[in-house]
This record gives structure tokens, C-alpha cells and sequence, in this order.
DNA sequence: ACCCTAGGTATTGTTGAACAATCCCGCAAG
DNA sequence: CTTGCGGGATTGTTCAACAATACCTAGGGT
């Protein structure tokens, strides 16, 4: 008798827990840069906000902590991680072997298989197009998602999936998006048709140069960036 | 309450939460195999063994899924993972790339680096003439932690710690320790040679071999295991 | 004036109990 | 034999309180 209600247009069970919704909007506003690096979450007013208990919330930090999106501290509380050039590095180390290792090894390759990766550089074009480069750089990463995904391996896909979110974070510290993601739609574009065309090696060469690059100019955008004055993060954290 | 005992053992704050300390212990029950995979693991009953609250438990699991040492199913419980062949394959292709792309890329190795290794051959060929073949797959894990260690990525040690950890979950299905563990012995003394003498690509050559041979056995193991009459598996909880 | 130490306060860590939601199992009906 | 329906057990979530720790501020020594 209690139950019934659910039918409704209630708020259903969504096959997820309550931590899980808390987390989903912990991240959006981390992956958004509503939460800067550095910041602590104060366990009490984000219980206000996101509507949970202080345990539920624990549970959602602890999900984010998995994807490298946050970093406890005992007894200190949560932080988002502020990645310095060390981490970029890597960050890309490990990016360059997964992602090569996966490219170099691919196998029955069909256009079928290539349509989500077609999607996403579609995606890009008409974005960076509009000049939404914010669009762009999460086009992007989908497109990287997929492109590991084609090795149909699912730790290989979580992995990536950690890395690409980390990796997202040091876009927020930089406040060049254009020259940073414009170069990425025609390589992915160049990536998609040496794959069309059943050269796996040469896509994984190319994928090499591709992030080598892109790491030296975000590099150097984050270098740039610390340079210049330096404490500069005058930051109110109400 | 029952509290206060806690002034005896330790004097110090020992720096770990209650979750890590739970987490630690069931660590230690899933490595030993007093956990058999598959089997749920009740928070109720947990609770009493391990002197904690549910919700610090249930942080314990967070912390060890994140480990891939358990898995939740949602208002079903945790389990310890059962590996199948799709998941050693899995394991192996993210394990050949991560460790074979660490070695390939090896710079200024001196024999200082190579210590540890030393230690790890070692400790495995002597406790291979003991015939304590647990403790050579134990000796066979270090070897490769530190083996990829050399590289120096804080991330890539995390997803191989990750993975040795998962992989251990197998031994434990198969009942033929010697023949699995045994040529290891040998070939990871042929490894740090190869190292000493300055061949990376030699030896990266012979780690992709090494592990190749290294999956097969294991899967052959596996198939074995499941294949003959199947349900063996007569084995007393608790 | 500076450094170091001591205490107060805010925040996190942990506990236990309670309730709601969901799943699993056995059983009756078709 | 399959299908739908309780009843009981287990997980999911909340709440309130206490303990432990870190941070901040004030006071004493040099």
C-alpha cells in the first residue's frame, strides 16, 4: 500500500542511486567549471544544495575520487585536483599508450563501426564553424572515446574515460580554446579516413604526432598561463 | 559503549580512516581466496566481523570496486567478480600495452633502478625451491609493479596496481600453481639481463612474448577448470 | 617585532537507528 | 508448466549525535 504513488509522474527510481544523481551534477558542474581547482566542498552546504544526506554525498565524492574528478584529503574534505604540468605529462603518457596501443591494433574494420567516429567530427566541424569551441573540445573527447572503443575493450574504455575527464580539467585553467582545439578537427577528420581506408598504421602514427602535439601547446598554454603574474587567483569562496 | 578500546592498540592515529583499515582486511580476504568470488557479501554480517558501522563498510566497498576487487549490483549487494576468459583477455591486451609501451620507453636505467627488480627475481627463485608457489606468483606481482615503476608515472602504477590486483582475482579459480608460476621465475630474471645490458627494445620484445605465453597459459588453465565435470566446487563458507 | 605554543571553533570521520525501496523466494491460480 | 502475487530479507537513504582532527586566533617567550 505504501508504494503506488511511482506510477505517476513522479520522480522514478531511474535505475541509478541517489548518489549516482548527485555525482552526475557534481560533474557537470566540475566538467562545466562551475567548481574551480583548488576549491573545497564543504560537505554542509552541498547537502543543502544537491538534496542528499551527508552519507549519500560521501558516496557521490567517493564515485568522483574514482574518476580522478576529486581528491580527499583526511580530514580536510575534497578538493578538485589543479593539475600541474607533471600531471599533464602524465596524463599523456599513459594517453599516448592506451590510445596507440589500441589504434595499432585494430582489426575488421568496417564503415559501420566508424559511424559514431563520422558523428563526432561532424560534430566538431559545425561547432568549431559556430565558434563554440567549448562544443569542440567535448567533441572531441567523445571522438577519442570512440575511437578506443573500436578495441572493444571494457577496462581499455575505463580508463580512457578516467583519463579524458582528468584531462578535461586542465582546460578550465586556460583561457585560449581556440587555438587549443581548432587544430584537433582536422586531424580527427585525417584520423577517420586512414581508418576508412585500412591503414592502421598509419592512423596510430598519425594518432602519435597528433598528441604529442597537443600536449606540447597545452604545455605551453598552461606555462603561459602560470607565467605572466603569477597569484593572480584573487578567488571569493563565499 | 563498547567504545574506548581503541586507546590500546594503536597510539597513533595510524593515518588511515576506519573505511581504509576495513577495506585492508577484506583486501587481504579476497587476495587470500578466504573470499570466493561470486559469493555475496552481506553488510549485516560484515559488520560484525570487522567492528564498523554500515555506512563506513559500505565506504570499505567503494574503496575496494574502485580496485575492481568487488562489484556493485545495485540493491542486489557487492560480490566478489568472478573472472570469465573476456575478462582475461581484457586484462592481458590492457596489461601488454601499459607494460610493453613502459619498457619500450626507458631511458638512463642504471643498476641502482634495477635493484628492486633483483630483490623480486630473488625472492622468487627462492621461494620456488621451497615449492611455495603462492608466494612466487606474490614475488612474480612485485616484479612487475616495479617493473613499472621504472617508467615513473604516478597513473600508469595506479592502472597496473589495479591490474595485478584483478588478475590475482584468477590464481585463486585455478588449482595448478607450479605450472603457472614456475616459468616466470626464469623469465623475469632473462627480463632485468636484458635491462642491465641496456636492450629495452629486447626486452619489450620479450615481455610481449613473455606475456602472451603468459595469457594462454592461464586461459588454458581456466578452460580446463571449467570444462571437466564443473560442479567441484564443494566448498564450506566460513 | 618575530616565532612558537596553546586553546577555541568549525569541519570531517564515524556511529547507530530508523524507514523506504527493491529484490528474492515460495505459493497459489490459470 | 507458466504466470502473477504476497511475505520476508537485504540494500538504499536519511537523520541526529558524538568523536577526532585541522584551521584560526590569541597570548607568552626571546
Amino acid at each position: 500500500m505504501t508504494g503506488g504513488a511511482r506510477t505517476g509522474a513522479g520522480p522514478r527510481p531511474d535505475r541509478s542511486s541517489a548518489a549516482e544523481r548527485a555525482a552526475d551534477e557534481l560533474r557537470r558542474r566540475i566538467t562545466e567549471g562551475e567548481l574551480t581547482p583548488q576549491a573545497r566542498l564543504s560537505e554542509e552546504s552541498l547537502v543543502d544544495v544537491l538534496h542528499v544526506s551527508r552519507n549519500t554525498l560521501r558516496e557521490a565524492f567517493r564515485l568522483l575520487t574514482h574518476e580522478g574528478l576529486l581528491v580527499y584529503r583526511l580530514n580536510r574534505g575534497v578538493f578538485v585536483p589543479e593539475l600541474d604540468e607533471d600531471d599533464l605529462v602524465d596524463l599523456y603518457r599513459l594517453r599516448r599508450a592506451i590510445e596507440c596501443d589500441a589504434v595499432r591494433t585494430l582489426r575488421d574494420l568496417d564503415e559501420t563501426r566508424l559511424q559514431p567516429l563520422r558523428a563526432d567530427v561532424a560534430d566538431g566541424e559545425a561547432s568549431a564553424r559556430r565558434g563554440d569551441w567549448r562544443q569542440v573540445g567535448t567533441a572531441n573527447m567523445s571522438f577519442h572515446r570512440h575511437l578506443v572503443g573500436l578495441a572493444g575493450s571494457r577496462r581499455i574504455d575505463e580508463v580512457t574515460a578516467r583519463l579524458l575527464a582528468e584531462l578535461r580539467l586542465a582546460f578550465h585553467i586556460i583561457d585560449i580554446p581556440q587555438e587549443l582545439h581548432e587544430p584537433n578537427v582536422a586531424r580527427n577528420r585525417a584520423l577517420v579516413e586512414l581508418l576508412a581506408a585500412g591503414d592502421v598504421a598509419g592512423a596510430a602514427a598519425a594518432l602519435e604526432a597528433y598528441l604529442l602535439d597537443s600536449e606540447a601547446r597545452l604545455l605551453e598554454a598552461l606555462r603561459e598561463r602560470r607565467a605572466p603574474s603569477g597569484g593572480a587567483a584573487a578567488d571569493a569562496d563565499r
